[in-house]
DNA sequence: TACATTTATATCGTGCACGATTAAATCTTT
DNA sequence: AAAGATTTAATCGTGCACGATATAAATGTA
């Protein structure tokens, strides 16, 4: 067994790595799933902020879903572009977009319904257990709410 | 508490997620600190692969990294214009395009030397403990080995 | 030797991500 | 109420990601 200064530029004693190529994977999956609903996966998650809470700013969709503005606006054009949303100015603050979901939009629930157990179906495929998934989400949950 | 079916689809019951939240957090906290290299995160991804075993065709990074040609391609051809790296045709395989480090390429790894402890600084910053680091560095690991 | 098949890259088109900057509305302070 | 600061989105430019397709070299096979 050999060591040096140099392994600390291993891939494999890299902790980002294997986290941002599981994130890819994962999102892979999602693909055909929300191909039958005509969405991508950031658009999905947009959706799920939504049908939980319908007409909140970008703002309040920015902070949700730790995305910058400039990475939500050309995609809400295209979810409103697809008639699943609209986007209308605040009366009360004009500098708020309010984003609502059109009858179609709320409708794409009930078929997103399927989708959480149609990817359980495929990560057991990938060999990931429910328990490691329960300690993953755990200590990410934990991370990501320490820095909100 | 209330729980209904459509709890399935609340944000906060995904698992891929926080995986994809914390990814992206966690390149950004990359940087600044390649910004000092001059290269983005999925170069430096590349130039790991090199420096541990310089010389190897573009089919090999796309399987170690888990990333296709389609997305290689142009981002050695940004690396070949920062005389980071060289694409030169195998001789004994014309399909094969070989990726080579140059000078300037395998010196910038005394620079990154410094930057795996930079990072764990700032991670620490965001209080991600080293042992959670670990469990997750553990899971995804044996995830990526059970899916290449 | 032809011809089909496989393999390794490259090209194309679409959709994120995000740093930097801009613009407009609102708030604050005087 | 005017000047300056803050907040919220949008715009711009660059660099991934990746599905689909194309191309060229190598290999397999009749």
């Amino acid at each position: 067994m050999s060591s040096s200064d140099y392994d600390v530029l291993k891939l494999e004693n890299q902790f980002c790595f294997p986290l941002y190529a599981v994130s890819r994977m994962i999102t892979q999956k999602y693909k055909p799933l929300l191909d039958e609903l005509g969405i991508t996966y950031p658009q999905y998650l947009v959706l799920m902020v939504l049908w939980e809470n319908d007409g909140v700013p970008v703002k309040e969709l920015s902070e949700k879903l730790f995305l910058e503005t400039n990475t939500l606006t050309p995609l809400l054009k295209r979810l409103e572009q697809k008639e699943i949303i609209s986007r209308t100015r605040s009366k009360e603050d004009e500098r708020n977009v309010i984003i609502s979901l059109t009858s179609t939009g709320s409708s794409l629930k009930n078929k997103a319904l399927a989708v959480p157990n149609q990817l359980i179906t495929q990560l057991d495929c990938l060999h990931m257990n429910e328990s490691e998934i329960r300690t993953l989400k755990h200590i990410l949950d934990k991370f990501l709410n320490n820095n909100k």
